[in-house]
Formats: structure tokens, sequence, C-alpha cells
DNA sequence: GCCTTGACCGCAA
DNA sequence: CTTGCGGCCAAGG
């Protein structure tokens, strides 16, 4: 599958991703049948289109994945607390009750 | 084309 | 629980 139909094919499944849940990077790459392509999940939620929630993708650990821009990581949070998602006093969420997979 | 970087991950210690 | 390492692979210099 090359690059750019790859990205296509993440953005369209984030979109689907419901309110106040959440997937992993590996996770979708996984689903879309590319194991191994997590960072490459993550270079497309950086340039994700506008209507793309990528805040309800964050790492396999269960924290909102650090990076440079560290306002885009505090707009992350807000978002996914504005759907009702909870965080402990280190910043991580409850992955196991939030995760969401196609076809629950 | 080579090398480094990065919104990653699983596993060993 | 934490950290480190190796594997991963696309982008950009």
């Amino acid at each position: 599958m090359n690059p750019e139909c790859f990205y296509r094919q993440v953005w369209a499944l984030v979109r689907r991703i419901p309110r106040g849940r959440v997937m992993f990077y590996g996770q979708i790459a996984a689903v879309l049948g590319c194991p191994g392509r997590a960072r490459a999940v993550g270079f497309a939620m950086r340039h994700a289109p506008h209507d793309v929630p990528w805040h309800r993708v964050v790492s396999a650990r269960g924290i909102i994945s650090p990076r440079p821009d560290r306002e885009s990581m505090a707009e992350q949070r807000r978002r996914l607390e504005a759907e009702g998602v909870p965080f402990d006093a280190e910043g991580r969420l409850p992955l196991r009750d939030l995760l969401w997979e196609p076809g629950e």
C-alpha cells in the first residue's frame, strides 16, 4: 500500500472514532493491515485535514504523545476532556476503557 | 542515495 | 512500576 493511500485511509478511520473514545497509533496501522507503521500514523496526524478528530489518537501507553509543540498537547487534552475523557494526576487516561475498534 | 529525525511499540531488564 | 533498545518506516536535509 502506497503512503498517500495509507494516509487517506488513516484519516477515514480516525473520522469514525466516536466521541469520548480513542485509538492508538499502532492499532490504527494494524487495523489497516500495515503493522509496524505506527510512526506513519503519527505523521498522518500531524498533517491531518481540518475535519479529522486527531485528538482521539493517543499513544499505546495511555498518554498524549510527547512532541515539541506543547500547545497542541494541551489542546488535545482540552478537547478530550470536553468529550468526558478523564485524566489522572500524571496525565494518563484509562486506555482500557476508552479504546475503540471498528465493528465494535 | 545516505543519514538523521520522529505525534511509535513491544519486550527485556 | 521505570527505562532502554531495537525494529520500524516515511520525510527532509
